[in-house]
DNA sequence: AAGTGAGCTGACAAAGCTGTCTGCTTGTAA
DNA sequence: TTACAAGCAGACAGCTTTGTCAGCTCACTT
């Protein structure tokens, strides 16, 4: 029923190190030896045993995800695509919710490091951005790959995933901008957060290239939430000159928005396009459904997670990569009316 | 650095064995020697090394989570919940996204269970009712425990989480009467769910108790999402008698009505009042927020959890635990306006 | 022909715990 | 006093893999 390492050895007439080696991609094993042993373990269908290789290692088959982030929508796209990538790779999953503002956060990780000798970690925004966080991880010679806004040239030393959220502005500024709007707001989250000051740096980046105005007054400062695009757009509604479309930081700030411009009569799109950014099911819970930026957080979170694994036995010290997230036309946005 | 059992031992005074009887709350340990070696193992922060333990014994210390269900703060609230209990108990978690339409979901879950020796299973809906996979699982003699809807006189054998659906139905609709409200309308969810026909009949029970019409007009089929909540509020609005409270299957549905309600100029709550159903961060992103009815996933989850772990050594094959969901004023009812 | 070193492989111990067994000590009932 | 059981020590195998190190092979040098 079980199919052990010993199997193996015997089916490919090899000693159980052997296969040993090759199940680690250890060097020194003649190309002619791998193919036996692989030929063995498709065969015998074998899957090492995660508990003895954890037992016996240095380092334990489990990398961490850690997060701090209300957004449960992100964090399940995230799981999702690690746990398929360390599915992939042999690997286990061990998922740890945190405090990002916790005055032990660094202690709190570093022990769970050292506990379930993590072979790596998954970090997010706002952990990944956070420099006392890194440097405890650095200090105990932690692996580690973090999920950061940014498009490159940010990336330090260790593992970086950039998701380019400027370009992903720069486009869906410029699809209103391709429908003809010319007048076109900017509903801010968080200004601390990384992905925000991204984003609006992609929207003015949009409106400059295409030389259009940029009005001081069209561009609200708020937070991630639903009444804040309430508060955001009804400023922007009463402005003498009112933008014909509005830009929000995320779809909750879109679908706030959205809910006040239609009680104040405005028909959407019609008087006032409307879009989002992340593409949460959020963005198809609203009427109409909300255009938005498309993030591939699950694929994002699968190559980072791959790449910590490779990680393993290659030791390029530097790496990123970056994504790009895409627009989505859906029923928000269209041509101004007049 | 690390502690094993053996500096646990040395420290009680006591072999490796008693220590390990401890921890595994075998039987024909005296309670003094318990004692002392708990004391031990406080006083070391002994934790039992999972890998060891997995590679030892007949059965892993790990508990599977079990998952289909879109909504994703619902999984991340029990997800906690379950991480919680596991942490407590020094087990881990495994976590297993499926389909529970897929034809192979059986096979799938069986190979789960016997290639991680999972210790237990964690079930929700719609998995948690499904007789299929119940019997696949009896059948390997897996351990589980379901959530689901229901007041008790459900439980068939095993370890059963009931949420008392109906009960907070009943509340809810309660509260609506206590305000004055005659006139109450139901909007469904999907009906083939269990938790949709214990939520209708709660709301049919209260009006019953309080010796109101029940109008078949106000009950509205419908599904679990915010377009649903829309056009299932505009039938209502559109009637000559339009009632004057809503109470909606969860909250997307009742943001849905909401938006509707107000679309159509109806002042909330003054005109119409509108209840939802989950507590979920869905109605706290509406304007205004949503009295609605309160889970607590989270530690139903974990109740769950420990059952599951506890049952590894009791053999009670038969054991329920009702949760009952309370209401959440907030501001979305009040008393009829005439 | 012997010596050298790189490339490859296997024997063995080790990781930390559980399960099983034998056998000793107590306390308690007959 | 005898018998017997509960409570525990201690020894040992076993779980499955990895790390260490010694040793083999073979091409290549001198």
């Amino acid at each position: 029923m079980k199919v052990t390492i010993n199997d193996v050895a015997k089916y490919a007439g090899v000693s159980i190190k052997t296969v040993s080696r090759v199940t680690n991609n250890e060097p020194s094993v003649k190309q002619a030896t791998v193919d036996k042993v692989n030929e063995a373990i498709k065969a015998l269908n074998y899957q090492p045993n995660l508990a003895a290789r954890n037992l016996a290692g240095t380092k334990s088959y489990a990398i961490g995800f850690i997060y701090d982030n209300p957004n449960a929508y992100y964090i399940i796209d995230m799981q999702n695509g690690i746990l398929s990538a360390c599915k992939d790779k042999g690997y286990e999953l061990v998922i740890h919710p945190c405090n990002a503002k916790s005055d032990s956060i660094c202690d709190e990780l570093t022990q769970l490091v050292k506990h379930s000798r993590l072979a790596g970690l998954v970090l997010t925004p706002p952990l990944s951005e956070d420099p006392k966080v890194l440097k405890a991880l650095s200090d105990i010679d932690a692996n580690y790959v973090r999920i950061i806004a940014g498009e490159g040239g940010k990336e330090q030393d260790g593992l970086t995933i950039l998701v380019n959220d400027k370009f992903g502005a720069v486009e869906i500024t410029q699809h209103l901008i391709d429908l003809g709007h010319k007048e076109i707001a900017f509903l801010s989250g968080d200004l601390h957060h990384e992905s925000t000051k991204e984003r609006l740096l992609g929207y003015k980046q949009a409106l400059t290239k295409n030389r259009l105005l940029l009005n001081e007054d069209y561009i609200i400062e708020g937070k991630y939430s639903f009444e804040s695009g309430v508060e955001g757009a009804n400023t922007l509604i009463k402005l003498t000159n009112r933008p014909t479309a509005i830009v929000a930081c995320n779809d909750e700030i879109a679908a706030g928005a959205l809910f006040a411009a239609r009680l104040a009569g405005l028909d959407i799109p019609g008087d006032l396009s409307i879009v989002g950014f992340e593409d949460s099911p959020f963005s198809r819970q609203t009427w109409p459904k909300l255009t938005t930026v498309h993030q591939p957080n699950a694929e994002i979170a699968q190559v980072a997670t791959e790449l910590l694994i490779a990680k393993r036995r290659e030791q390029d010290a530097k790496f990123a990569k970056t994504f790009t997230p895409e627009p989505v036309i859906r029923d928000s946005s269209a041509s101004p009316k007049n």
